[in-house]
Order: C-alpha cells, then sequence, then structure tokens
DNA sequence: CATGGAAATGAGAACGTTCTCATTTAAGTT
DNA sequence: AACTTAAATGAGAACGTTCTCATTTCCATG
C-alpha cells in the first residue's frame, strides 16, 4: 500500500500538504492540488484508517458499532441494514456484533470495541439495566440505545410505540368478535413485554372486556416457549379464540403447536404477530402482524448516532416510533354468540 | 483510557515491560511480572488495538472480514454465528459487511477493510469472477471464499456439495413415484446453479426419466422471481407434480403462487427447497429441504483463514461439505400411474 | 574475585497519519 | 521599493503500540 510519503514524494511537495488534499482543507493552491491528485491516482492511495485513528483524538474515526443479541432475529437484521444504510453515506463503517444473548460475549465485544477507539455505539440493550453498556457510557463514548433505555441513564433511545401497537392488534381482533384473547409474551422484567401487555390490557378494558390473567402468559422469547405456552393455552378449561404473540420467535412456536393439534388457522383460532418479516406472507395463512421497520429504527439510529459524534454536548432525546397493522389471513371474525 | 506508559510509570517500569508482559514474552522475572499485572489490574488497561494494528506489520492484526452478498437471507446469518464463533475462540474482531447485492457497496466495502488493514478476508463472491475481490488478493491478502471460488486464481474454498444435495432431492422424488418434476433454479452464470441442475440431470438420467427443458426454468435468486416462474410451470401443458427449488427465497416465491392458485401441498404438488430455515418447520406444511449449515461453513472457513493468517505460504485448500435432505411434510408419494 | 555469558530490562525508532507552529511565497498598500 | 498582511507550504511532534538493539543485572565458573 502506498502511503502518504509516497504520494508527497511523487508529487513533490510535503506531507502535510498531501493531507490537506485528501482532508479537503481550502488551503490549497489549485495546481498544487491537481498535481497532488494525480499522484494519489497514479498510486491508487487510500489514506490508512488505522493510522488516522491512532492519531485523531475524536473525530474522524469513521467507525461505529453495533452490539446486537440475536442476529438470528429478523428484525435485528433489518436494523442492520438501516445502519449500514445511513453510516455509509457519510463514509463510517459499522461493526456489528452479535452475542447470542451472552452476557460474556457481549462483554468481550464492548471491550474490542472500545479498544478499536469506535466513535461511538448503537446497542440493543438485552436487559434494561446492562452494567457493560452504563461502563461504554461512563468511558464518555456516545451511545444510541434501540428497542429501550436504560435505567437511571440518560441516553438516546430510539424504538417503537410498542403499547400502541399491541392495542391495535388487539383492538382489530375485539372488533373481529374476540372475546377470549390470548397473548404470548416475552420475559415480564424486559419493558417491551411490559408496555405490549399495557396495549394489550387498554383494548380489553376499553371494550369492557376482562382481563383474564390466564390467558397472559410469558417466559424467555424462544421458539420453544412459543410453542410451550400455546399448549397450555389450548389446554385450558375456555381456551382462547385468538391469541397475540409478542415477537417473532414466539409465533412461529405457537404456530407450531397449533398446527401439531391439527387445529385451523383462522378457521379455529386466530393469531396475531408481533414483528413482522418478510416471508411473514409465504406462512400459510399469510400471517397478520404488527410490523415495526427494524430498517426504520436502524438508520435513525445511526443518523441519531452520528449527530451525536458531530455534537457531542447535543441533549439526549427519544424517538418513538409508529408501527402498522399488517392485516393479512391468519385472523377471521368470531360471531357474536359463540366465545 | 490508560495507555501502556501509564502502566510503566506505575509499576515503575519501561514502557518495553509492560509491552513484553501483556504479550506474555518469556523473558519477565516472576515479581516484575507481577508488580505489571497488578498496575494494569488496577489501571484497568486493555491495549488500543489501533495502535497495535499501526505497529505490526501483519501479525496480531486481530481482525478479520467478512463479505456478504445478502445479510436477509437465513443462509448467511448462520455464516455469521460460525464466522464468529470460531474467530472469538482466537480473540480476533469479525468485521462484516453486507453489500446486498450491490457492486459499488461491495467495492466500499473492501476499500473499508484494506485501510483497516485487516489480517484476512472471508467472502462469498457474487459472481466467480469478481475484479474486487481478485484485486484484493493480488494486494496478498489472506481470503477465503464461500459457495464458490473466483475463475483463473486459485483460492481456499469452502462449499457444500450441491451436486449430490440435488441429486438427494430429485432422488427422493423420484422415489415418491414423481416424474415430472420441476426445477426453479437461480441465474446460470451462477456455479452453484450449475452444480444443482447437473445435480438434478444425473437423478433424473439415472432412473431413466426424460430431462425435460421445459421444466428447469432460471432467472435471478428473488422472491418475485420464484413465483414468477411457478407461475409459468403450472401454466404448461403438463405442469409437474413436483418441484425443486434451489434457494431459500425461490421456495418463498413459489409457495406464494401455489397457494395463490388455491393448491395444497402436498396434495395437488410436492415441493422440495434447497436451504433450510430454522422457521421452515412452522411453514404450513413444514417444509421438506435439502439442508446446508451455514454455521458449520463459517466457522470452517474461519478456522483455515486464521490458519492462513498464520501461516501464510500455507497452500490453498478446498473443503466440500455435505448436505442433509431434511424430509418433512411437503411431499407425497404418487402413484406410478398418475403423473 | 574477576569474567564470561545468559537473563532481564530499557531507550528509542518506527508504523501512517493529523495537527500545531514556523516559514516561505504571493499579493496588496503606501 | 519597502512594508504589511494573507495565503500556501513545510517541519516535526504526537497518537499507543511493537521491536531492535543496547545496556544492565545476575549468576556460575575458573
Amino acid at each position: 500500500m502506498a502511503t502518504l510519503r509516497d504520494v508527497a514524494r511523487k508529487a513533490q511537495v510535503s506531507v502535510s500538504t498531501v493531507s490537506r488534499v485528501i482532508n479537503q482543507e481550502p488551503l490549497v493552491k489549485r495546481d498544487t492540488r491537481q498535481k497532488v491528485e494525480s499522484a494519489i491516482d497514479e498510486l491508487g492511495y487510500r489514506p490508512n484508517r488505522v493510522a488516522q485513528r491512532l492519531r485523531s483524538i475524536n473525530t474522524k474515526n469513521k467507525l461505529i458499532g453495533l452490539v446486537l443479541p440475536d442476529i438470528q432475529n429478523p428484525f435485528y437484521v433489518d436494523v442492520v441494514r438501516g445502519v449500514e444504510e445511513a453510516a455509509y453515506q457519510q463514509k463510517f463503517a459499522v461493526m456489528i456484533g452479535n452475542f447470542d444473548q451472552s452476557e460474556e460475549k457481549e462483554k468481550i465485544f464492548l471491550e474490542v470495541l472500545q479498544s478499536e477507539s469506535i466513535d461511538g455505539l448503537i446497542v440493543a440493550p438485552y436487559r434494561n439495566r446492562d452494567q457493560h453498556i452504563r461502563k461504554v457510557i461512563e468511558n464518555g463514548y456516545p451511545v444510541v440505545c434501540i428497542d429501550r433505555g436504560l435505567v437511571g441513564i440518560d441516553v438516546d433511545v430510539i424504538k417503537v410505540n410498542n403499547e400502541a401497537g399491541a392495542f391495535a392488534a388487539i383492538d382489530y381482533l375485539i372488533g373481529l368478535g374476540h372475546k377470549r384473547i390470548a397473548h404470548i409474551t416475552g420475559h415480564p422484567t424486559i419493558p417491551t413485554t411490559n408496555e405490549r401487555i399495557a396495549g394489550y390490557e387498554r383494548a380489553m378494558q376499553q371494550s369492557d372486556l376482562p382481563v383474564d390473567p390466564e390467558l397472559i402468559r410469558s417466559s424467555d422469547s424462544s421458539y420453544q416457549s412459543g410453542a410451550d405456552l400455546m399448549h397450555e393455552l389450548l389446554a385450558i378449561a375456555a381456551p382462547p379464540t385468538a391469541v397475540f404473540t409478542a415477537n417473532n420467535l414466539l409465533t412461529l412456536g405457537a404456530l407450531k403447536t397449533i398446527h401439531e393439534r391439527g387445529l385451523d388457522v383462522p378457521n379455529d383460532i386466530s393469531i396475531v404477530g408481533f414483528d413482522d418479516m418478510y416471508w411473514s406472507m409465504s406462512l400459510n395463512p399469510p400471517l397478520t402482524a404488527v410490523r415495526q421497520s427494524g430498517y426504520e429504527i436502524g438508520s435513525r439510529a445511526a443518523e441519531v448516532l452520528l449527530q451525536k459524534i458531530a455534537h457531542p454536548d447535543r441533549s439526549t432525546s427519544s424517538v418513538v416510533l409508529d408501527t402498522e397493522l399488517m392485516v393479512r389471513e391468519s385472523c377471521k371474525a368470531r360471531s357474536a354468540t359463540v366465545g
């Protein structure tokens, strides 16, 4: 790789001048600039980002980190795409770390990021009292959170209106005549879970329907839990006629149980999922789902982060995006007399 | 962040000694080592990887790149997980780039990687005559390819036995009594496509079945193409009784058309897909598919790359992994008289 | 008690940039 | 022409490491 020196030698100018040309500083005469530029072209010179990074105190590093709990979740894949897109526009590189919900891996990755001297970090905290991330913030790195914030720290957050999204789903089911609506959801310590439960309850209460605690089941957000909890729900005395699942893995698990039991969607049971996936319409029947745009969340998060990097004393803010109910064919009207 | 100097000052030794301790070099007296280690602990020192990277000629960078054409494809997500796992074990960080099949983005990302002075690169070339990657190899970077190699360059490849995988799928369908078996596949310029077609043909010929060119349809590997080609296939005079789709997006597209037409899987038509997904079993009916383990491909690729980085003059090799036919419920026996 | 040699440590250049400050060059003013 | 000021360029330190080479310390041996 050619270096600044090589270019300088070739263009017969000093290293400083070449640096100025590269950084588009104005104080360079036109023909010097051209001389340098052609030398750069001839040598195929590209600045060494590592050296740039080492030298520059905090600007110019042009590298941000993205830390995700589970890259297998299609929602986060969309986030990745959104972040990359926004970052590329400003010539930032993105370092992605997926920690598979392992705290140990998360810690390692956060350390790597810091010793790579990144400019900032986008993170979807697994818990909202994540100590490792807290430490990163205390070290002075700009951080933007996705999905949920952190307790006790004022931090930028990009999230979705979970309460309203859940409300819309339940309200839709109620509108179809459902009265016994189950909710399979994640761990109750996670804020998004509570928000979704709140939306569920508000919709039920607004229509004067009872909130039966037996119908709200939570555990971790895994495929297996979805299957197990659905199993439990089908076993109770007055089983639900509709179910609202709080994320895509739970949805798939619930569907598995439903199919295993030989039940038909939507004739025997209706289902609405939180999280739309690009293949939701390929399920049979196509799934009705609450869509949250991971892409938009990612790109907004990146924009906020880049601004924060540029203006470190910018005050923190919180962006709440809307969800959209994608009505497909997994729900069916229920005559008022039944259920 | 504390630096080497800070540690040296605190431990009352020279910078060189601290460096030696960090790099586990043997020439340090036991109690000096302890003094330094406790200073490191007290200051919470972590080596600055950027500086390490700048200084070390080619060893020790501890950073590899991973370049993927489409991170939305669950197959590549598995690859990511495999690569990360193997890399972490040796304290390598992974820089992931997803270029969404855009040559421009791919080029930018490859340039970024090089100016980050990575140690090596794992790449799934979109085409097998990718000029950008070729240039990276010529620049002397160790490169391992996934899925396909590059024409005219001797490069390490980790791939799957596509021919055998396709053969198994078709042979299975033939065993069920199918005779008119369609194949929806990707662009014929892509080597994997040809290999899968070859497997298809060999299976047909082995059972003395005609290879009807009308039944083999190819275009790009998109969802839309899957839907369109399925449409075409259902319109011909003697439509197929079974279809083999060459990747997951094509499978989903084909399923969409089948469902739209009100056809039933597997009673009206059987389907086998190449690429298994974690939610394949949640489709209705659960999809029979040829499984290639992205995770294993990724981890093997990382292992080979790390070895190559450690021993640059290692000769290139090619690893071919087996596929596995996951029989579920999307295929049904066909009586010999029909079709 | 030198003394030779290994073991342990230190001094300082180097990696490729940026950035501050000094110097040179150009241009304008009287 | 002499002087002032602004524009353009250059010299060299600095970033936090590694690494070569030199120096010091230590111990065993004659």
